[in-house]
Order: structure tokens, then C-alpha cells, then sequence
DNA sequence: GATGAATGAGGCTTCATTCAT
DNA sequence: AATGAATGAAGCCTCATTCAT
């Protein structure tokens, strides 16, 4: 007898817990966000969700790596249309710039932030973390650096590390600032300040 | 009958309650952190606690009220030795950098995001941390940028709104990913940059 | 999937629940007695508790309405024998006097009465007191005097709404005079005294 | 050295307790009235109270018993301009009718209520309301009918422990519902039925 | 006697997880 | 695989009572 549940249907109820928890996690934080809430948004069974992911902390951490793995693969993507290395990097900008208003993105960048926070508490999830952002994160700017100095459009005397840093520190904390600030934030300005800057220092 | 306790140890008691929580909010993130917690790292008791404090989310608030309250004291005072606004900058660069090293500085660090993060969700949280960064943070360097107007020390096209805005978002960026990234962050490399930046920014 | 418990099994759960707190609530008062104490007494797991029951006063709550419901369920089945409205008030004042003795007849009796008198003081409560005197209580003696009145049993003189009341007053009066004084309260001849003079009164 | 504090002044203090007690215990009921309410209320320290009453209980039971007191030491003072039994009955009954508008007279009636209710689940209060009962409520209305009986006023055949049982019952119950029911009630109405009821009860 | 800060046991409720069906 | 009832540990907070001053 073939298998009545196809791998298909299983890999979409296992979405639909994520994006669900993501959006519960966000409303009321990872701590107050409760299975129940999970259960009431994604209507998928307490004992279902406990099918797919072994722990409340599961279905935090398989969020997390879920979300920064399209977020490259899309970067990756999109880069393929783009022949210089200013042009990813102003695509870059352009896209979290983008980000600022929509609704999901708000979220995601609320969940990764207290994840992020929460992490340097959690042995496992602080080594998820660190890893992430040396081989992931920063990793690819870096690479997008190097590769820029190899063509020229960037300044060999820039410390890739540092700037890499200084990107998505800039990053992060506008998108930060943005998300929790919301109208009391000068998002767009100091979006492109931030650009300008950064422009500035690798040239 | 005059009150048996001095005022004095009253607030005493009050300021161990805040430290301990501070720590225990630190190591432990606010939700997880209990009140026993606090009672066993203070040695006060639970009872008591409540005397000084309406509920646990009072501590919270009456906590990052203080420090916020303190910092912006601190810096008052040290700025009456300083002669230039530039002097004034640098030194609260140089302020953040030096906390970067500190046990306290780290704790606080982290509360505080954890407290601006999660205010989003919080109206009542949420007012006061709009509040504070309207009329504390960003008013404090808004002020300071314009006597740099006037003095001649910064440019007159320099938008003070952005400037101050970016100012904040750097200096949180930087202080955050260095207390959960560690020794994986280029801390004082970024952040020269950022200084260098900034100085660039507003010439 | 279908439901993997009966909804027998449910309202027999919920059924037990209610019937422990009467017995705790009556042994302690409602205040007094805990929510481990109807664990204790009903087998049933606390947080079993809690899915059958939002609150503490929500169980009390429910408690009430059920006992009066059945109450009255009961009154109408037993008057379908019942030929007179002389005979259907006999009937009512036989059966609380029968219920003189009877354990449980007690326990309802106190928390009834405790109940009632803390209503005064819980808004919501008191509407449910209030709504259940006049629309249950009262109405279902006014209505049976009434069709007294038509039938010729009962003299058109009486004033229906003040007899009514009188009836609840007298029996509630002496059922919890009798349930607390026990032994030291002659409640046959009152119970008799009270018989009687209400059928003065209609006449 | 004599005594700063007069034993009056310690009495009134006493009686400020009581009194604030009072009205705590009616608008919250015994159970969830604190100490501190009552330390609110009649601006005497929590300490002070400590020392006139041993406990919590200890301040309901002699609040019982001075108002108990009191009510009867009133009655026996009115009594003495009244000349028949049938004059003394019709006070009592306008006693009560007339207290049904005070506010003082409602608290009472609450607390006094509760007490009554609660005392079957306290060995210790049953007892004293047993006894209360017996010898001074009960006692006090057997001694009026039987004095009626010797002035011919109140016939022999009646039974005096009945009928005594029944007008306090009465008593309690229509003030029991006309604190509880307020305007839903017909007070007035029902009062003057259970007077007439009880006069041909009596003759 | 008076004061009110300190104590800690104990109550109500929540919620992650398990497990029988 | 899916369901949701059952569990009980654990958290926040209250409050009667004590006691140092």
C-alpha cells in the first residue's frame, strides 16, 4: 500500500508550523509565544506539531536556519543578473531598504533579533549563531569584498573583515531601530547615510 | 512614631534588588529569569521584594529607567571638563569602547536590547522606550550636534535628525553584536570605523 | 480524526469536578477552599482542571447554575403528577423539608447560601443572582400562583409578586438557620409553622 | 509615672478597629478584606492592630459579639418605655424594618451574615454562635412571649420556642434578601406580611 | 505602645510535553 | 500520522503575622 501522507504534504504542514510559529513568536515574543498559539493560528493538532519538531526550542532554531537559508539562496540568486560587484552590493542595500515595509519581513527581523539577543544565554543556540554569522553572514561579504578587489571596483587596502562587520552591524541595527521605532525612525535617511558611508570606505 | 528604617536603607535594599535583577535578567533573559532568582542572588525576600516593586515587570521598567537615567548623568558631568563638541563626540565614543570590556557594561547591554526588543509588544513599554529615545537619546545628541553648529566645529548642511539617528543605530549595532558575538567581532575595528565615519559624516 | 474521548467521558469528568468543589467549597467555603483540594478530592490532575474550568470562580459559577437547573428540572417533572397548585406547593415544601437531612442537600445549602451573600459584592456574580431570583425563582412561584388564582385554588387578593418573595424567604430561612444551627434549630415545627401560614396567606 | 495612654484612648482606638473592620469585612467579605485594608481605612498601624487583636479571626469574633452586645443592650433600653409585650414585638419589627435603609445596617447584616454561614465550618465560631443563639437571640424572644402569656396578651397554646425560632428566621431572611437583592425585593411588602403572619401566629 | 519593613508559606494559573486512541 | 485530553512542575503574587527600633 503506497504511503497515504506523501512527503509533499508532510514538507507543507511542516511550513505551515514555521511560518505560523514565526508569526507568533513575533507577536508575543519566543518566551510568551505558546504551542497553543501555534495550534490556534496554524490549526494543525498539538500532537502534529510534536510529530515534526521534537521541542518548542526546535521549531525556534529550524525557523531560524529555514529563514537565513532562503535569504542567501535568494541573494544568490538575484546576484546571478548582476554583473558588478557595487551593483550586488547596492542590490543588497536596496533589497533590506525594500524590506522595511512589509509586513513578514517585520517579523522575521523581530524573531531573528530576539533570537540573536537570546542566544549568547543558550549554549547551542549561540554556537548555531556564531557559526551562522562567520560562515554565513559575513562569509558572504567577504567573499563579495575579496571579489570586488579582484576587479578592482574595491580598494585593496580595505580590511574585508572589518567592513563586512560594519555592514551588517549597520544593517542590523537600522532594521532593528526600524522595526521597534517604527515612525519615530528616519529609516529612509539614514538608510541611504548608511549606504553612502559604506561606499565611502571601501573605495 | 518616626519610621524605624532610614530612607537611605530603604534604598539600599532598593538598588540590590535592581542590581541582582539586572544580573538575572542578563544570564538568564527576563522571562526565563525568575523572582526566586532574584531572591536567592540578593538574599532578599520574596515579600519584601514586593514591597519595593508592584510586579516583576515594575523592576523591568524602574530598571532600565535608572540606568538610563544614570548614563545620561554620567555623561552630563563628564561633558563640563570638555571644551569642544568634537572633544565631547569622541569622548562618548570613547565611553562605549571602554565598556565593551566590562562585566556590568555587557549585562546592561543586553537587558536593554532584550527591554527594546520586546517593548514593540508592550504598548506601555513601548511609550516609554519612544519616549526615551526622543527626548534622552536622540535629543541629548541633537543638542550637542547644533552647539556644533554654532560653534563652527560641525557643517551647517549636516542633518541633525539623521546624524543622531545614525549615531544611535551604530553604537547599539556595534555594542550588541559584540556582547552576543564575542570574541568573533571585530569590536574595536569596527569601531574606529564608525568613529571615523561619523567625524566624516558631520565636517 | 474524531475525537479520541466521548463526550460522555468529558461531561462525566466535568460532572466529578463539580461535585468534589461542592463538597470542598461547602466543607471550606469558597475562599478557603483550594484547587488542590478538589484535586484531592476528585482525582482529577490540576491542569485537567483548568480544561474543563477557566477559573476557580468560574467553577463556582457553573456550580450554581447546574444545581439550580437541575433544581428546577426536577421541580417540573414532578409536578406533571400533580393535579392542584395546592398540591404542587405541598410538594415543594415536602421536598425541601426532606431535604432536611440529606448530606448533600447540605453542602448545597451553604455554598448556595455563600453564594448568594458574596454575590453583593461581585458584580457579575450579583447579575446572575439577581436575573436567577427574578426569573427563576420568583417567576416559577408567581407563575404557579397565578394559575392558582385561575383555577380558584388560590384568592385573587394576594398580592403574587410579595408572596412569592415571602415563600423564598421563609424556605431559605429556615434551611440555613437548620443548616447551620443543626440540632439546636426545631426546624419540623417551623418548617410546619411556615406551611401553614403560607397557606393562610393565599387563601 | 502614669500611663501616657489612658485606657479610654485605648479603647477608642479599639473601637476604630472594629468599626473600619467592619466595613472592610462587608465590602469584601471576611476571607478578602486584609489587614492592610483595615490598616487603610482606620489609619492605625498594622503592628498597632496586633496588639488589641490576636489575630484576624480574633477581630471578626469580637466584632460579632460587641455588635451582638450592643443590639440587645439597645433593645432592653427601649423596651423600658414600652408597656405591653404586643408594643415591644411591633418595635422590634420596626426596628429592623426601619434599618433596612442604612447603610451601617446593611454592613452589619453582611458580616453578620457571613459569620453565621461560615461559623458551621469553624468549631471554634459555632460554638459561639450556638450558644449566641440560644442564649441571648432565642432566649430573648422566648422571655418576651412567655411574659405575653402571663399578661394574657399572647396565647397559651403557643409554642414559644417555635415561634421565637420562627420570627428569626424571618428576620434573617428578609433582611438576608433585602441586603442581597436590594430594589428586587419587596421589602416592605414582605415585612409587613411576616408581621401580621406572626401577630396571628401569636394570638 | 506604636510603627511598618520583612518574611515565606501557600494560592491560582499556565504551559511544554506525553500518550492513549 | 493525527488528535487533544491529561499531567504536574513551576511561576507570580498575596497576605497574616512577627519583630527590631
Amino acid at each position: 500500500m503506497a504511503p497515504i501522507v506523501t512527503e509533499e504534504h508532510k514538507e507543507n504542514r511542516r511550513k505551515k508550523i514555521l511560518e505560523s510559529a514565526l508569526v507568533c513568536f513575533s507577536e508575543k515574543g519566543f518566551e510568551a509565544a505558546t504551542i497553543d498559539d501555534i495550534v490556534a493560528l496554524s490549526g494543525i493538532s498539538k500532537g502534529s506539531i510534536y510529530n515534526y519538531f521534537k521541542t518548542k526550542d526546535d521549531i525556534y532554531v529550524q525557523l531560524m536556519n529555514e529563514y537565513t537559508h532562503l535569504n542567501f539562496e535568494h541573494f544568490k540568486k538575484s546576484f546571478r543578473d548582476l554583473a558588478s560587484v557595487k551593483e550586488k552590493i547596492h542590490y543588497l542595500f536596496d533589497l533590506y531598504k525594500n524590506a522595511g515595509g512589509k509586513e513578514k519581513a517585520k517579523h522575521l527581523l523581530l524573531v531573528h533579533g530576539e533570537f540573536f539577543l537570546s542566544s549568547s544565554r543558550k549554549e547551542e543556540n549561540h554556537t548555531l549563531v556564531l557559526e551562522r554569522y562567520r560562515n554565513v553572514y559575513k562569509r558572504f561579504l567577504i567573499d563579495l569584498l575579496e571579489s570586488g578587489k579582484n576587479t578592482g571596483e574595491i580598494s585593496n587596502t580595505v580590511n574585508s573583515d572589518i567592513a563586512a562587520s560594519f555592514f551588517w552591524t549597520m544593517i542590523d541595527g537600522i532594521c532593528l531601530d526600524h522595526a521597534v521605532l517604527g515612525a519615530n525612525y528616519p529609516f529612509s535617511g539614514v538608510f541611504e547615510k548608511a549606504e553612502e558611508v559604506f561606499f565611502q570606505m571601501i573605495q
